[in-house]
DNA sequence: TTAATCCATAACCATCGGGATATGGATTCG
DNA sequence: CGAATCCATATCCCGATGGTTATGGATTAA
């Protein structure tokens, strides 16, 4: 789905919400009081990071009594990866095609 | 600066900028009529999209006569593939920390 | 010179998005 | 059981954002 990279993107256009997913990446998993605490937000505004996130596949929850401990995934990133090579690609074939004619004007 | 990478993911948030950046990876160089005409957007429109991609680094302008030629510059990607990299070698980082537990463990 | 084209900017409008507070369900503690 | 804690959801507010039309400067064409 091209949604899923729409999701992406928009999930972390947001310095709070990359925020989030770092702290989780370096830190592993958290209570969402745990992620509040340094965020400078309020609680509910977490949640709803929180969600943006999960949406996107870049965040998971396990509940386990009263809380609800995030992680991160990673693994959720690779469109991005995927997006930005292929971006690349692009670039460098038309470099090489650029080769190409260069070479043929030196005949 | 951290603003660079804010710039740089608000920038590719939106699926018609990131349509003009694709398109302007794949073509090469087109001036602002060119990319208007498949965009499905006013021209104003284009521009300010365009402005928002230069910007951040990923496209630069070229006047000549009445035209404006814009091309990609696909180098500017680069904080986004860092931070990335960077978020996945946390994780990796940590299951390493988890493989030395385990290796403890088994002694 | 006059008319037409190209594009950026200005002004305006509707929607989106991130923040706060209020609330309530579920769980744990006393 | 009653009180406190954790978190998600609802509601509201306001600034940001993406779209439009209007306009004008610069350049090219007639």
């Amino acid at each position: 789905m091209i949604e899923t990279r729409d999701l992406l993107f928009k999930a972390l256009s947001d310095p709070t919400r990359r925020a989030l997913f770092e702290r989780l990446c370096e830190s592993g998993e958290q209570s969402v009081g745990a992620l509040t605490a340094p965020a400078g937000i309020s609680q509910p505004a977490v949640s709803k990071h929180l969600a943006v996130l999960r949406q996107a596949g870049l965040v998971q929850d396990r509940q386990q009594g009263r809380q609800a401990y995030y992680s991160a995934r990673p693994a959720a990133l690779a469109p991005l990866v995927d997006w930005t090579e292929r971006m690349a690609r692009f670039w460098d074939a038309r470099f090489d095609d650029l080769d190409d004619v260069l070479k043929r004007m030196d005949q």
